[in-house]
DNA sequence: CATTTTATTTAACAAATGTTAAACGGTTTT
DNA sequence: AAAACCGTTTAACATTTGTTAAATAAAATG
């Protein structure tokens, strides 16, 4: 396997063993896609017809609230993104999906994807166990949206991303924790670590 | 198929064609458990090795916080129910899952849920496809934490839900919506519809 | 390197939500 | 029927976050 791919191996082993052969089943079934800062992958409108894993760099999944935009997420380093609602029901996304640094993305065609849940039921499993995952962590963000103060969400957010301030706008990183920038900007000059 | 399954047949074939032969797969895998309002599903510290589907009643996901149990899920009639996290990781559960009323419950083991993931290619594509749902109404939920106001959450719930008011008490869905109950109250004072 | 644009901070005031404590109206219990 | 309990409301005050507007800092551009 091309050294390309390091990271999608070893994300896709940490939910479902693959061999070298299972994992040739990819062979012609992926793009790469490099993107520079601030092009759009999905755009509002388009309907999603590729997931990508972010080899390098970080997406934000973003939309229009009230004429302008609000950044809902931002892909960790190494992980899966899709504007998913589109991608699930091949409607037109209001979810866009842009590069907030350089990115190198490899992706899979819906078409793509489909053939390998049909033919292999690794993959099938390997989809559901991701999305288990994913799900299970959008619980976790909802727990702290209940629970837990924008400062203290700021700082497990430091804590578990510390290399994402460094390349990711507070504007993002403000939606992201569901707060104004003023309010981060106030917030951040209050912690004394 | 005997008509205590017409809820969930009916859910089932939202995501994925189960003919009538597919369904017949589940024969001697599930169970039905009633459990009388505030009677406990899945307790703190238990393994989570069952899934629900609530035929019957509303369950709650909790945990303990600072002390006290906030409610971070009210499930709607219908639909599936476990702790997930417990339930994929084999650990012990932090998350209490209990009736909220009278309940009729069809649970499956996860044994059971494996024996039909691993030999059923449909029932792994229905898993897929159900945590795909729900992972994308999670984020629903998040994208109302970040733009809506308490009011408007409220005001939404009671739409899609309008049922869920006359049988769930306030304390939960105030919890569910991330504020204090008499915060809520204060808010329901407030609203001329 | 000067200029323009973008990102971040600051501040004063407004609005939303939290906190604490108490009251109220039903049910259930004794 | 009195007492105890549960769910909900009310109110006064505290804290957090939003809003608006401007200043400053940093980065991108010609």
């Amino acid at each position: 396997m091309p050294d390309q791919l390091n990271y999608l191996i070893e994300f896709i082993c940490k939910y479902v063993d693959f061999t070298e052969n299972d994992l040739k089943s990819i062979d012609g079934k992926i793009d790469f896609l490099n993107l520079k800062k601030n092009q759009v992958f999905i755009n509002q409108g388009d309907i999603a017809d590729r997931i990508a894993f972010t080899n390098k760099g970080y997406l934000r999944v973003y939309y229009f609230f009230d004429g302008e935009e609000i950044t809902r997420d931002i892909t960790p380093l190494h992980s899966f993104a899709t504007a998913l609602p589109s991608f699930i029901s091949k409607k037109p996304s209001y979810e866009i999906i842009s590069a907030i640094t350089d990115c190198e993305l490899i992706t899979i065609s819906r078409e793509n994807l489909e053939f390998l849940y049909s033919n292999y039921p690794k993959w099938e499993r390997l989809g559901r166990r991701i999305m288990e995952e994913m799900f299970v962590e959008s619980q976790r963000r909802i727990y702290s949206f209940i629970t837990e103060t924008a400062e203290i969400r700021y700082k497990k957010l430091l804590k578990q991303y510390p290399e994402m301030i460094h390349d990711v706008p507070l504007k993002y990183i403000a939606d992201f924790l569901g707060i104004k920038l003023q309010s981060l900007s106030r917030l951040r000059k209050t912690i004394d670590w």
